[in-house]
DNA sequence: GCTATGCGTTCCACTCAGCGAGACGACGGT
DNA sequence: ACCGTCGTCTCGCTGAGTGGAACGCATAGC
């Protein structure tokens, strides 16, 4: 009997609930039946459906046309964050301003190693269809933001996540360590990141992190726009403007 | 021994995993020591020990500075919720248009019976501090949204939240039945609901319901603003154009 | 210095809540 | 008539979950 588990977080009743939780994100169809979900999820259909019952009462899902959808209590929930909701209304504002003096796409976005989550996204009607979305994960290092972030994280997590495997999301996503350490140094130097059509084909994107007292990041703010539209250079000054405010408001 | 419950919701694994992360909405404090969760949530100390280690693994909570907050994937899993996302996607820029031409507070809200849950809000800087909050709850009988969207729900839902207790929110808060039950009438036939104060006070607000091909509501929009500054009836016009072509949007 | 309080953590014996193979009835398509 | 898939329910097994009690460690009060 192998079942000498420390793996605490993939089984026990909460692992499999959140596995059906987690079923919503491979997306779009906003309503799945039951046996699709403990299909999705990896759980056995009795199971499901008791789990299934004990969520619709309690909110976090709830019944739609012909199937199972997440319910509003999840939203509630996720609204009351504090990583979120304290930076997301602070920043709104300077987003606003930043979003209108640029004319472009303007991302806030926190890291979660390995990956960086969007919380909030102004865009443009003349906008790339950049494949970010707030609530929406990309791995850190294919996004100007993530660069950003990672570059001014401590030692440890920027360490943690250049261990891990460097996925390629573009052709031109930098997917070799050296090369992107001494990026990092780099942007460490200058205070922003540059990301050239790396997650995105067409797309370019500047991004400077958001910092605390000592320094390490806790946020960033970027612009992205179309690779033959947008002049970069622009905009920099803007964004360094932007990103200075908000670490002074929360220094 | 009385636990002959049927109780489905409150006790069981689930029930209890929902009490921790629901004893953060008693909120400002953002990060609440194990101890003080166990408390709020009502859960031996030992339990709750072991259901915060494994929530911490799945993501749902996090350490920071002294304590335990929700963490990142609550929120990523809140952008799912299909209620609001596409909802608020579509809305959002017919509601920076209504925001700026009115220049007051600008509400996007659903029903949850028998409340009302805000999924978008756009606030200036003269607007009064409304109660509200973007995945907050207000009672649905003291909002004008709420009202907008009792209006025009099914009857069997009209009538649950009729038959509930009508809470007093502030002085001038509808809670006697017949006189919700009439104000309701008219606000059907007008397609447009008031609130003076009943949510709070020096406030007023006008709201729409955005309604499907049947004419029942999936949400509503609200312009709210000081009593003695915004004229009500100079916004509507702006309101009731907002409010149908979102319904065409979603018809 | 010695309590007293509150924290996070660990232990452990009890038992009951959770589990899932399997069966069932109801649709719906071909 | 068939077959596939849906949601639901039963039921015996067992091990995951439980919480009282105790522990080690801080900080605060006297």
């Amino acid at each position: 009997m192998r079942s000498t588990q420390r793996d605490d977080g993939r089984n026990s009743v909460l692992g499999r609930a959140v596995s059906l939780l987690s079923a919503f994100e491979s997306d779009d169809d906003r309503c799945v039946t039951l046996s699709e979900l403990a299909r999705r999820a990896g759980v056995a259909k009795p199971t499901a459906h008791r789990l299934a019952g004990q969520l619709v009462s309690l909110g976090l899902l709830e019944h739609g046309d012909g199937g199972l959808r997440l319910g509003m209590r999840v939203f509630e929930l996720g609204q009351l964050v504090p990583r979120q909701r304290g930076l997301r209304d602070a920043a709104r504002p300077y987003l606003e301003d930043l979003h209108r003096a640029s004319g472009e796409t303007v991302h806030l976005a926190v890291l979660e190693p390995p990956d960086v989550v969007y919380l909030d996204k102004l865009t443009s009607r003349a906008a790339p269809a950049v494949p970010s979305r707030i609530g929406g994960r990309m791995p850190a290092h294919a996004t100007a933001v993530g660069k950003a972030l990672l570059a001014h994280a401590s030692e440890e997590v920027r360490e943690a996540v250049l261990a891990g495997t460097l996925e390629r999301v573009t052709g031109r996503t930098v997917v070799m360590r050296g090369v992107l350490l001494r990026e990092l140094r780099r942007v460490r130097a200058d205070g922003v990141a540059h990301e050239y059509e790396e997650s995105a084909k067409g797309v370019v994107c500047a991004a400077c992190p958001v910092v605390d007292g000592a320094g390490t990041a806790i946020a960033a703010v970027s612009v992205s726009g179309w690779v033959n539209r947008m002049q970069v250079e622009r905009v920099v000054p803007a964004l360094r403007t932007t990103a200075l405010m908000l670490s002074r408001q929360w220094g």
